[in-house]
DNA sequence: TTTCATGTAACTTTATAAGTATCGTGATAT
DNA sequence: ATATCACGATACTTATAAAGTTACATGAAA
């Protein structure tokens, strides 16, 4: 399987329409991500179904924010992916009634159950205000170096 | 991505093998598990190499473990089949010096990393003699009820 | 009514585990 | 000796899901 990487995007998506007057097209966002605009609006449709951001077509339509980044987490954009699997690595079901392969898979299911527990908890406790405040930390650390190009 | 089951099968296998007079054959062990020979065989390889079980050819030849279960760990057997990664999900790097990504990035990095730490401590933490004994468990806890068809 | 932008469907590409076919190599039994 | 057995290795195919692409319909604004 190839690595998802929508919630990566997605995030960086929304961090950047946060800073942008007005709505953002598909075509920008995908030249943001280098990608193609059916791929956004595929993907965005998920955010839009819950909520968090609104579509709107022609002249001046495209993508914006309908919530502040305060009030959403990386675990909220993640469920409105479609809350997929996390790990590439599972269980084998190759015979159910198989004592042995219960054993297995019992000690594996937990320990995936207790990364996914742990994963979740750390989506949860972080914002998209949270990382748009690491970015202004990034910046200010940049334009502060003696021969950043920036100043 | 299909989900890598090789761990999970070579667990399941290295116990029965514990249980087995002998040697295993690839026929054997795939049967065991519902595929192929060939399979097995570049599936054991890894455990092979690092010094896990021993193949042997010709008449009476096969596999056979070459350690006992106390002293292999679900973290071992991991490792052997080429320490995959765990995670589905991923970050972008699609302009990797947008401080944005960044941010972005270094959170969901952060947050899979603890989630690998705490995988990998788990997966260290069980043997294969553990496993084998939980099975023991579930053995006895079966031909202990009243309808077992066993007794 | 032209242009712009999303919505949607269908198809192709990519990456990787898994499955398959085939033949070579070496070890055992007769 | 030699036939059989079992692993070793290569090459190819299949399955699956994200990602990319093409094309066209729909609706809103200039």
């Amino acid at each position: 399987m190839r690595r998802d990487s929508r919630l990566s995007r997605m995030l960086h998506v929304l961090i950047h329409m946060d800073r942008i007057d007005g709505a953002a097209t598909s075509d920008q966002i995908a030249q943001m991500l280098g990608t193609n605009p059916v791929v956004v609006r595929r993907t965005m449709a998920g955010l839009r179904d819950d909520g968090y951001v609104h579509s709107e077509k022609g002249h001046g339509g495209g993508w914006v924010l309908t919530r502040p980044l305060s009030e959403i987490t990386m675990l909220d954009i993640h469920r409105a992916l479609g809350n997929p699997g996390f790990f590439a690595v599972g269980v084998a079901i190759d015979h159910p009634e198989c004592l042995v392969e219960q054993a297995v898979n019992s000690a594996l299911g937990s320990a995936f159950e207790a990364a996914e527990n742990l994963l979740i908890e750390k989506f949860a406790a972080v914002t998209l205000a949270d990382l748009a405040d690491d970015f202004d930390q990034r910046m200010a650390q940049i334009t502060a170096e003696p021969n950043c190009e920036l100043t």
